[in-house]
DNA sequence: CAGGGAGGCGGGACTGTATA
DNA sequence: TATACAGTCCCGCCTCCCTG
């Protein structure tokens, strides 16, 4: 027998025929005609060199051959019908698996604090992971399945990547505490231009960049400004500003959560910067995953509280 | 004679290949 | 990658044959 020229629909004909009997019932249990159920037997017999079943009166006998087959075929065809059916409704609370999100480490402190309470609570057998944020290249993590989702600023993607806006986030401007370079200003107000632009920036890029969105808002209205140092995690951003007599810009978000416990405060820029959208992307094979499904849901959900 | 299996025939669906 | 086309396969209809 060549498995590779073997009609698979063959083997329903034979299913039928051990559950009925007969072409007449097993044709009307397959909705065919008898002849169709007839040509099927004829085309197994063939296939399997075996008459499988013989004709005693009115009623068809299988071979001892056809009787060894007839409990592991259903068997078998039993596993298939439960491997192509629809699969259980995904129940988070004993789901079991791992969920990698590509994001910078804004996401450490916004997104994954509240999702790690979430997942205790409702997830338990859910492992997240935020892995690095690979500059250029988190579509490609997607492809290759190193992550199952990328937060990213908005961006052009393949068509094959299936995106979802999710907030906006405006820049704000951070200084420590006692930086001599901010005395007497209002904290939580406009820092000066002329402020902005004397004092060196700290300035968060993944990719070394020495310019960033900040630049060209300045650009626009004919300024420019001193950037000494670049560094591709926010945490360390924020560590270089309390530590130094350095600014940085950083999304508004992450200011207003981390100002306290790095002893920073908390200033609006002095020019108009377009907030950037934040969007997720993720591969769209995953669109019906169950897991990875709810997983977007959830994380959507906590990152689209950061809007406004 | 009724019921059921087998096989011929024609039509439609499917598949593989060539081509744009 | 989409489309056209030819060859193949399968199905349903119909009929014949066998059995009780």
């Amino acid at each position: 027998m060549n498995f590779a020229t073997f009609d698979l629909n063959l083997l329903r004909v034979l299913d039928a025929l051990f559950r009925e009997g007969s072409t007449v019932k097993a044709a009307r249990r397959l909705a065919l005609s008898q002849s169709a159920v007839s040509g099927a037997l004829s085309r197994l017999r063939h296939a399997l060199d075996d008459p499988l079943f013989l004709r005693q009166g009115n009623r068809l006998v299988a071979t001892d051959f056809a009787v060894g087959l007839q409990e592991p075929l259903r068997q078998e065809l039993e596993r298939i019908e439960a491997m192509l059916s629809q699969p259980d409704p995904f129940d988070p609370a004993t789901a079991s698996g791992v969920f990698r999100i590509s994001a910078s480490d804004f996401f450490a402190e916004m997104l994954m604090p509240p999702l790690a309470d979430l997942l205790y609570r409702t997830a338990p057998g859910i492992r997240a992971q935020l892995v690095d944020l690979v500059p250029h290249d988190y579509v490609q993590s997607l492809e290759r399945r190193n992550a199952d989702l990328a937060l990213i600023p908005d961006t052009a993607v393949p068509d094959w990547v299936s995106r979802a806006p999710l907030f906006r986030s405006p820049f704000h401007v951070i200084a420590r505490r006692d930086n001599p370079g901010i005395a007497g200003l209002a904290f939580g107000g406009p820092m000066p231009i002329d402020t902005f632009c004397r004092l060196h920036h700290v300035l968060f890029s993944p990719e070394g960049n020495l310019t960033a969105m900040g630049d060209a808002a300045l650009t626009r209205v004919g300024r420019r400004r001193q950037v000494a140092m670049t560094v591709p995690v926010f945490s360390g951003v924020c560590r270089a500003v309390s530590e130094s007599d350095l600014i940085a810009l950083v999304p508004a978000q992450l200011a207003a959560k981390v100002a306290g416990s790095f002893g920073l405060q908390v200033f609006r820029p002095p020019m108009q910067i377009d907030p950037p959208l934040i969007i997720g992307i993720w591969h769209r094979r995953s669109d019906r995953a169950p897991l990875a499904a709810w997983m977007r849901g959830q994380v959507f959900e906590l990152m689209r509280a950061l809007d406004g």
